[in-house]
DNA sequence: CCGCTACGGGG
DNA sequence: GGGTACGTAGCGG
């Protein structure tokens, strides 16, 4: 018997039977692949009433070869399905579980038939869920062990799944790969590793120095740059491969470099094919028993909601998570160094950064996504790189099975397209902001509304319109839908769950030191739990759901804005001012003596109201902030969006909705409007701010820019000769091509806008053949500078005229004197 | 207004 | 693996 967790699972076909390749590690870390013969593939048929046992036997007798696998037997077992229907569902067990859409196909359109269930399951995925295992929890299993090179088999015999959970020793290491563009060629030029244990910390490149750090490792060339990091791999053997971007970037890039140099895709002890499993618009890269997990993906999908930061850097995504920031180095200067060679040491110190921030970032989000695994029951692979939605599905399809309910079928295309047409339905209320500069605002947040209103109204998609009279009277305010009010729905129950557990959790929180392992490992469940919870209400309205239901959607945001609106209502009849309010978030102001009073006013509100509320649904204070600039998007339908900045009493900045943080505008465009909203909140000068904006303009005129902050920056995402529509970018790419540049797919192109006539396109010029007298001031000036201020500065009250206009605040102020 | 094209992270 | 994100912004016509 071994006590084993769960990392990683796979399944191969051996004589097209499936076998279940459980990937496991022991308390000391060492490596086990555990093989499961025992689950055979199956999916369900619903006959038409009355049809079963006709049904059955017509399957029975389907001929092999057809469906190119065998039929091994077919069971009558009943399911539930609906508000709480129970009916007789035919299991079909195959041998080979990849021949299951086949089978399926030969049998969907024969009249007997009402509808097929849960053929769409991943065998690996079907297998998790039937025999109760959640990745990164304990399994017992007892079998036939056979000492591998580098890890033990096990075939088992039998498979307990346990409930305790035990600090498990993960090995973790972390990489990150540097690449210069040479002679129209990518080429990779260091390779650092940094592991969590303090066994790994290197740089591997190709190019040899004097007086190199120790942990640099110098190799032959780029082949061997790569073997080296492979090989590395299986004498250390990670249970966890981390990066950032490393699936749109490092891996993206690495797969052309190992098909070019035909280097063997087999990699660690198991002798996992390095695969890339399409996934959208990047691939993931995936190597089995070598769990490769890419953080900017979860940063992306999950985190950046809570993150103060607007851009997802690794820079600011470090400095923010663990108060640490990459090395300085610009890309220019990254080529400067290889090509001359000189500063060599900069450069690793930089690569070796990169690894090191991405470890720690590691050590603080994989114990989230272990939750999040845990809690959904998705190996880490998959809950790493899921959106919200896909988490509550997941969790929504284990607790399906558990509760004996038919699993929903996933929407087809056609299907999707259909629910995409449907109008949208009147979202969340939105107190359109008074636009302007605040100061001492008090902020209500209001984030567990919609969960608790699923909850406390029962709205879920069999619940709805269920027939009943006395149900009528939970009908959702300004619709004709109701919900049942005598049998709970699937989502809310399991929902319900879900909150609950938090709750409890939260409160066991309050009891444990807050630096222990205990609490760090019960905050993350609870932050699992909130994820999931959060995301149902969305989930409803998400277009490949399983368990869609824009009604449900509907009448949950019906009832948030009836709730907000009475809290708003109380607010007002209190004295409060209020500034903005958005969706589950109120800024408000009030007259007080002093800060203190100001925030026990808050305080009283938020618990009169709380008393008030029905069951679970719970306002929150979210304190007294110095100063805040509120602006309204022009030119949004259906109303105005979050566009704010507020000032802590911290002196942190929290900024929401300002966008230039492109690549597509120019450095001063961004420097500007940083500067202008720095200025504003922590200076409350508006006119230094116009000033700034007009020194810009002034320096613009008097061509004292630097090309470089002028330097617009566009992806080629195309071959040249394809693109219909010529944009700026394209247009600047076929004069590199005339001057002799070669140009490839995928390509940055930066151009600047250039004096002369004609369209914008017609005036991109590279930014290689421009200097300070050709570009254009005009359009810096209009379409650069003047819209990234004016973001800003038109909320209050300024226009592009005032800030042109010469000297209209400077006469004034020389009026008045200084 | 519409349709097309691009954005993100990474070097 | 029956799913090739995803929601939003700018430009040109």
């Amino acid at each position: 018997m071994r006590k084993l967790m769960v990392y990683d699972i796979d399944y191969d076909i051996e004589n097209e039977t499936p076998v279940i390749k459980i990937f496991c590690l022991d308390k000391d870390g060492n490596l086990f692949l555990v093989k499961d013969y025992s689950l055979i593939p199956y999916f369900y048929v619903l006959p038409k009433k009355g049809m079963e046992d006709r049904l059955k036997e017509m399957i029975e007798k389907i001929d092999e070869k057809k469906v190119k696998t065998k039929i091994l037997r077919v069971e009558k077992v009943e399911k539930i399905i609906g508000l709480n229907e129970k009916r007789i569902f035919l299991k079909i067990f195959v041998q080979n579980p990849r021949k299951i859409s086949k089978v399926r196909d030969e049998i969907k359109e024969w009249e007997e038939v009402e509808e097929t269930y849960e053929y769409t399951i991943n065998f690996y995925k079907r297998y998790l869920i039937d025999r109760k295992i959640s990745p990164m929890s304990l399994i017992l299993v007892d079998g036939e062990e056979k000492e591998k090179i580098g890890y033990i088999e096990i075939k088992a015999n039998k498979i307990e799944v346990l409930k305790e959970i035990d600090e498990f020793k993960l090995r973790i290491l972390a990489f990150d790969t540097e690449w210069v563009e040479e002679k129209n060629d990518e080429r990779i030029i260091m390779i650092s590793l940094v592991s969590n244990d303090g066994k790994i910390k290197k740089v591997l490149t190709f190019k040899d120095w004097k007086d190199k750090p120790n942990y640099v490792e110098v190799l032959k060339n780029e082949r061997d740059l790569i073997l080296r990091f492979f090989e590395i791999l299986k004498e250390y053997k990670p249970h966890f491969l981390v990066g950032y971007n490393s699936d749109g970037f490092d891996f993206a890039r690495l797969k052309r470099k190992i098909e070019k140099y035909k280097i063997r895709k087999e990699v660690g002890v198991f002798k996992s094919e390095l695969k890339f499993v399409r996934r959208g618009r990047v691939s993931a890269a995936q190597i089995k028993g070598i769990v490769h997990i890419d953080l900017f993906i979860f940063v992306n999908h999950i985190l950046a909601p809570t993150l103060k930061s607007e851009v997802l850097t690794l820079d600011e995504v470090a400095k923010e998570l663990i108060g640490e920031g990459k090395k300085e180095m610009e890309y220019k200067d990254m080529i400067e160094i290889w090509s001359t060679e000189k500063g060599l040491t900069k450069l690793a110190e930089y690569n070796l950064q990169d690894s090191i921030l991405t470890i720690k970032l590691a050590n603080l989000l994989l114990p989230q996504i272990f939750e999040i695994s845990r809690l959904v029951g998705e190996i880490p692979f998959d809950s790493s790189r899921y959106t919200y939605s896909q988490l509550v599905e997941s969790y929504l399809v284990r607790r399906a099975f558990e509760e004996n309910r038919i699993i929903l079928n996933p929407p087809k295309q056609e299907e999707k397209e259909i629910r995409m047409m449907r109008l949208p339905y009147k979202g969340a209320i939105v107190i359109e902001p008074k636009e302007g500069i605040y100061s001492n605002i008090l902020v209500w947040d209001f984030r567990s509304l919609y969960p608790s209103i699923i909850v406390t109204h029962n709205i879920s998609p069999e619940t709805l319109n269920c027939g009943h009279e006395e149900c009528k009277k939970n009908q959702a305010p300004e619709t004709k839908n109701y919900f049942c009010t005598k049998i709970e729905g699937f989502i809310p129950r399991n929902l319900k769950k879900l909150i609950e557990l938090r709750y409890q959790i939260k409160k066991e929180l309050k009891e444990i030191p807050k630096e222990s392992i205990e609490y760090k490992s019960l905050y993350n469940r609870q932050y699992a739990l909130k994820i999931i919870s959060n995301a149902t209400y969305g989930y409803f309205g998400f277009v490949g759901a399983r368990w869609y239901k824009a009604e449900c959607g509907e009448a949950a945001a019906a009832w948030g804005r009836f709730y907000i609106k009475k809290v708003i209502e109380e607010a007002k009849k209190k004295g409060f001012e209020i500034i903005y309010g958005d969706t589950d978030s109120l800024f408000a102001r009030i007259e007080a003596k002093n800060e203190k009073e100001l925030e026990e006013i808050g305080r009283k509100f938020t618990e009169e109201i709380n008393s008030k509320l029905p069951g679970i649904i719970e306002l929150e204070f979210r304190g007294l902030f110095k100063r805040g600039i509120f602006v309204s998007k022009e030119r949004e339908k259906g109303g105005a969006k979050k566009r704010y900045a507020l000032l802590a009493k911290d002196g942190s900045i929290e900024i929401r909705g300002f966008e230039t943080v492109r690549r597509d505008w120019c450095e001063l465009a961004k420097q500007i409007q940083r500067k202008v909203l720095e200025i504003i909140l922590k200076e409350g000068n508006e006119k230094k701010a116009v000033e700034v904006v007009r020194e810009t303009i002034e320096k613009l005129k008097k061509r004292e820019v630097d090309i470089d902050d002028l330097v617009i920056y566009e992806q080629l995402t195309r071959p040249l000769e394809e693109y219909e529509q010529i944009g700026p970018h394209v247009k600047a790419a076929k004069r590199l091509m005339e001057g002799g540049i070669s140009i490839v797919e995928g390509m940055l192109i930066g151009y600047v806008i250039v004096k002369g006539s004609g369209s914008i396109s017609d005036r991109a010029i590279p930014a290689q053949f421009v200097s300070k007298e050709d570009y254009d001031t005009d359009y810096y000036i209009h379409h650069q500078i003047l819209p990234a201020a004016l973001r800003v500065l038109k909320g209050l009250g300024y226009t592009e005229g005032d800030i042109l206009g010469k000297g209209k605040v400077k006469s004034l102020e020389s009026f008045f004197g200084k």
